[in-house]
DNA sequence: CGGACAAGCTGA
DNA sequence: CAGCTTGTCCGG
């Protein structure tokens, strides 16, 4: 069937057969010079030196519409032209979704940029279809900046900000008394004035607010000005924002379920982090709420933050920016002035702290419970443990000769999972709870799990303890007495508690990650957040051997300023971002591109560690520069620009 | 990315 | 040398 198949396609193929000569001898003298400025390629006048020869009947008549298009292709980061058919002519502009006929497929593209004239000697095909709505010219541009800031396939970015379907047609906008909506609440919370101040203001700002604060006078305040863009957490906030603010009279769409009424115009946009990326007609303003959560960064390279996309679009709208947070990066407190609310209304945001100093306990008795928790156990109040401990146990001992638990692969430390299987995390290995040396079965549990912690806090409480994990959500039936405990994934499921207890704080604060600090702070909000303000008596308990640690002082005193500060004289000692920029390139090509990369001015390679090279440059221009002026090998490459975990 | 085509490998 | 795999090139 494959002849039968050539058959077909070759008969719609005639002129190809005319061109094909032209292309494919090597007469076409501008073909070597592969001066690829970017993914545009061919020089639309160098046609100097081409004499007699007659160009192919199809070269396009001067009167044709002719748009440049970036197919959805990967590894094909390049324009090409394409015709617009009379009958497409309304439909086409800068940044519609078209399919076009390329090298014998049809694929999907955007239109990146109109009316241009064609490379000479090129035959320009018309578009095969218009696919429907894209994202407005803006967007289109910003991609494109966006691909070099992070390194990454344009084609990426403008997904984000294409519509997960084909929209041919808009709905209605609202129509609006003289564009503006009619607000009928006005929202007295303090981070409201905080927000009129920095909007008024313009430009980036850094609106600091407790954990407890509601953020909805901040989106009010925005949103009353005109369509603005909302950028949230998490889907069920925006959604929870979404409907507030049409209750209050804006009109208000959810993406990316109301991309539709994005494009149309006249609303205020609220998403999650691809929010970022979302059409916003007549932009009035731009807010980032929970400025510092990791959900705002793209895993996947492109790595591009929600944060800086949207502290880019408000500086090119000319519109303010407002970074909202109970603990603002370091990377938002560069961007722009720190407004902070008074701190009584501060301090009234945070909840009771209780610090439990571990340093007198025995490490190698009690384990992860202190006295003091019985007490809180045995209460009626909701209680949450957290700890980022997986398993049963992480290190053990052999109880007899004190051997601690090995891999009998490579050597590892072994750690026991739920079923009480000792298993290697380095290479996998698995085997029974005997000691290797004196093969006694008897272990210390020198570092505990969830799963053990949970069995010891049964033990200890007068009621049921139910383990929460990552992928395993309370039941809906669940008793509201019990006692939850859980890695960090608890602070996800549970909605409010009495008191939230941090059993090893010191796992989050000693984690062999820069922004380790930046990360614990990041958890004790989110508990924070449950346990509501000061007056609502709920108790953050953090156990810890180290009481004097800023995150713990930030806690305890409603600063996040000590973690900031602190951090940064870190950050600058050590040479971290924001103080510099950092790229991770990894992946089987990964070789092949730090040596196409050489040793650019100003950019420091560091590596391989794990397959993985780490550059290093004063400043983004020249960390991007660098990257983008680098051919990229063939095979497989991650470049993460910005990465949050190393 | 995926098709076209060429060069390289294998087996009778 | 057919028939297949592997590599390289290229797209308007």
């Amino acid at each position: 069937m494959a002849p039968e198949q050539q058959g077909l396609f070759d008969l719609p193929d005639e002129d190809d057969s005319i061109d094909a000569p032209v292309d494919a001898s090597d007469d076409a003298p501008d073909e070597e010079s592969d001066g690829e400025s970017d993914g545009v390629s061919g020089d639309p006048v160098s046609d100097g030196p081409e004499p007699a020869r007659q160009d192919p009947p199809a070269a396009v008549d001067a009167e044709q519409r002719v748009v440049r298009v970036l197919p959805d292709v990967a590894g094909l980061p390049r324009a090409f032209d394409y015709a617009v058919p009379d009958a497409m002519a309304d439909d086409v502009r800068v940044g519609t979704l078209v399919r076009i006929a390329l090298q014998g497929r049809r694929v999907g593209a955007w239109v990146i940029e109109d009316h241009v004239t064609p490379p000479a000697g090129v035959t320009v095909r018309p578009l095969a279809k218009v696919t429907g709505w894209g994202p407005p010219p803006d967007l289109v541009e910003l991609s494109s900046w966006a691909a070099w800031r992070w390194a990454g396939r344009r084609s990426a970015l403008l997904g984000t900000a294409s519509p997960a379907g084909a929209v041919p047609g808009l709905p209605r906008p609202p129509s609006l008394p003289g564009g503006r909506a009619p607000v009928t609440v006005t929202a007295t919370t303090p981070g409201t004035a905080l927000a009129e101040a920095a909007l008024d203001a313009g430009g980036a700002s850094v609106l600091r607010l407790p954990p407890a604060e509601d953020r909805f006078g901040v989106v009010l305040a925005a949103a009353r000005r005109g369509p603005s863009l909302v950028v949230a957490p998490s889907l069920a906030t925006a959604a929870e924002l979404g409907g507030r603010l049409r209750r209050a009279g804006v009109p208000a769409a959810v993406v990316p379920r109301g991309w539709a009424a994005a494009r149309a115009g006249g609303v205020t946009v609220v998403g999650a982090r691809a929010a970022a990326w979302a059409p916003c007609e007549a932009l009035a303003a731009v807010v980032v709420l929970d400025e510092h959560d990791e959900v705002h960064q793209e895993e996947r390279a492109p790595t591009w933050h929600a944060r800086d996309v949207a502290v880019e679009r408000a500086r090119r709208a000319g519109v303010p920016a407002l970074l909202v947070s109970p603990c603002p990066s370091l990377e938002a407190l560069g961007l722009g002035p720190l407004r902070t609310v008074a701190r009584v209304d501060e301090r009234a945001g945070w909840p009771a702290v209780d610090v439990i100093d571990r340093r007198d306990d025995d490490p190698l008795k009690g384990g992860p419970l202190s006295a003091r928790l019985v007490d809180l156990l045995r209460s009626d109040r909701r209680v949450v443990c957290v700890l980022n401990r997986r398993g049963r146990s992480r290190l053990l001992a052999c109880a007899a000769c004190g051997e601690l638990a090995g891999c009998e692969r490579c050597g590892s430390a072994v750690a026991q999972d739920d079923a009480g299987v000792l298993v290697c995390h380095r290479c996998g290995a698995q085997r029974p709870t005997v000691c290797l040396v004196c093969t006694t079965t008897r272990f210390k549990n020198l570092r505990a799990g969830v799963t053990r912690v949970a069995e010891e806090l049964a033990a200890l409480a007068n009621r049921s303890v139910v383990e929460v994990s990552g992928d395993a959500p309370p039941a809906a039936d669940l008793d509201p007495r019990a006692v939850l405990v859980g890695t960090e994934a608890v602070l996800h499921h549970v909605r409010a508690a009495d008191a939230v207890v941090f059993l090893d704080l010191d796992q989050e604060l000693l984690a062999p990650r820069y922004r380790a600090a930046e990360q614990a702070l990041g958890l004790v909000v989110r508990a924070a957040r449950l346990l509501g303000g000061r007056a609502g008596g709920g108790r953050l308990v953090l156990q810890t051997r180290q009481p004097e640690h800023e995150v713990v002082q930030a806690a305890l005193l409603a600063d996040p300023a000590r973690v900031a500060d602190a951090e940064r004289e870190r950050r600058r000692a050590l040479r971290f971002p924001p103080e510099v920029a950092l790229a991770e390139v990894s992946g089987p090509s990964a070789p092949a591109f730090i040596e196409a990369l050489g040793a650019p001015g100003g950019v420091e390679v560091l590596g391989p560690a794990d397959g993985r090279w780490l550059l290093r440059a004063p400043d983004h221009v020249t960390l991007c520069d660098a990257l983008a002026g680098t051919e990229r090998p063939g095979g497989r490459l991650r470049v993460a620009v910005d990465p949050l975990r190393i």
